[in-house]
Parts: C-alpha cells; sequence; structure tokens
DNA sequence: GTTCTTGCAAAATATTTGCAAGACG
DNA sequence: CGTCTTGCAAATATTTTGCAAGAAC
C-alpha cells in the first residue's frame, strides 16, 4: 500500500492515521520546503481547510512539524528530530524575496545569543530574508 | 512647547509633522517597549487606528521606527540610529512569554550566518521567546 | 456507545485600502 | 489650487472555533 510509510510514521507518534491526516503527510512529505495552509489545500482540493488546519496543529503538537511566523502567514515543515516531548529540530529559516519560498537551514546551528541578567530563554525563531539561489540564477 | 522635540526630530527625518504624527511621536517616545497598533490607540483614544496605522508606516519608511513581526501582531519600536536609506539599528528582540512585552535587546549584535553557496541575505529577523526579567523576579 | 474526526459555516483577529472631506501651504 | 492627511467605513487575509453528522474503536 502506499501509504502505509506515513501510516507508520503517524503511529509512532501516537496520532491517529485518519485518512486526511495521511493525505496532509503524504503530501508534506513531497515537498522540499516549508508551506502554508493555503498550499497544502491547493494541493488536496477535496479536503476542508480547516480540517487541514487541525491536521497541522495536531501535527505540531506531536512534534511532526515546527511552524515558521512569517510576515502574512504561517508555514509549516516536517522536523526530523522532533518528538511531541522535545523540539530539537532547531534551525534558523530562509525566506525568499522573489519566489516566496521558505527552507530550513537544517544544516545550520541556531546562534546563541546572551541573554540580559535575569531573562529566561523558551524559544527561537531567526527568519532571513533574501534571494534564494534559484532566483538568484536566474537575475 | 511640549512637542518641539518630536516636531524637530520628524523635520530631521524629512516627514511632516501633523498634529496626529507627533502624538504618535510622543507616545513612541515614552514607551521603554515595542508596541503594537493596537496599544497606541489605547493610549490615544481621540485618534482614529488607520491613521496611527499609516502614521506608523510612514516612520517605518522614514527610518524613525522598525516593526517586529510576532506570532499574532506586528510590534513597533523606535529606532536609535537609521535613517531612510540604511537601516542600522539592528538587533534581536526578546518576547516574554508571561506578560507580553517585547524588549528591543540593542546591545546584542544580530549574529551572523553563514547562508548556503548563492543565497543572498537582505534582511534578518530574530525573535527570542522567553520570560523577562520582572516576570521572572515575580516567579 | 463513547470518543475522535470531519465538513460547513461563521467568528475572531489583524492588517490594509477607498474615498471624500478637510488641512496645509 | 494642488497635494497631503485624516476619519470613517469596509475589504482583505488568515487563523480559529462551534456544532452537528459521521467514522472509528
Amino acid at each position: 500500500m502506499a501509504l502505509q510509510k506515513e501510516e507508520l510514521f503517524l503511529k509512532n507518534k501516537n496520532i491517529k492515521p485518519t485518512a486526511m491526516r495521511l493525505l496532509v503527510l503524504q503530501y508534506l512529505f513531497s515537498c522540499e520546503e516549508a508551506v502554508s495552509l493555503n498550499q497544502v489545500e491547493e494541493a488536496l482540493p477535496n479536503a476542508d481547510k480547516s480540517t487541514i488546519f487541525r491536521s497541522l496543529k495536531t501535527f505540531e503538537e506531536f512534534g511532526v512539524v515546527h511552524s515558521i511566523r512569517e510576515a502574512t502567514l504561517t508555514k509549516y515543515a516536517l522536523c526530523k528530530t522532533c518528538t511531541a516531548e522535545v523540539h530539537t529540530d532547531k534551525h534558523p529559516h530562509f525566506h525568499c524575496n522573489k519566489c516566496d519560498s521558505t527552507i530550513c537551514l537544517s544544516h545550520i546551528l541556531l546562534p546563541q545569543i546572551q541573554l540580559p541578567e535575569h531573562f529566561k530563554l523558551q524559544e527561537q525563531e531567526y527568519l532571513i530574508h533574501g534571494i534564494c539561489d534559484k532566483c538568484n540564477a536566474i537575475a
């Protein structure tokens, strides 16, 4: 069966592998870049937007995807190493101002900052804007 | 006159110092932290929201403020060294998950990242979430 | 049968724009 | 007069929720 990989994947994360979730996950696996809710919706014309939204929320909660908040919308990308308990897959993201694609810079360590005294760090979002390699090649 | 400082400030930036803009700027000067459109509106009950919005946009365009895009809204803070041409006042921001205040970490250098080949950097947004010193003191 | 999921509709939130009246020079 | 600004209203965009029907176990 074509979906077996996704099914196992979800079961391992303690997520019930419903048809909708499998479709969303399958699509995410096919993506090289982070995608928005709208993009998922366009890719799955028969799926309801709020169902997709809830699938993504569930995925995020169980460490399947992480979300990247951009200027006008949120994008989602598969995590490589996260679980529901620990989000270890932390990295900067790159947003191309030309083609609007968002890329996980998974191989780059999130630079650590010396916070002022008595500040406690919980999360870091490093979003870098610029022109990606493909758009640079065209220009 | 109370507003003289703000008036000069705007003229130096080539922004026409209208009454509304002076009010918004005056309020920004009084703030220690970044503020949202709603916060400005609350502080200036007689001002129209879209007017404030447009003032902030103008300020941003001319290097008076910079905007910080957070999860659910945008905040604005005065720039210290920027002009319309060059935004030099770049730094990470800290968002407190308890009191929701947003603080410019002006004294901290934005860590530079080695982008993959053929990527061109244009802008960086580093938003750090955690607990601020005040909330830490309470807890 | 109890719980979880889904689809539809609609609410909620934030941002942004159109337009006409008015201010300013 | 011509340009810029303002206030009001409304559009837009996105995220989020309520609820009833249906599926799953």
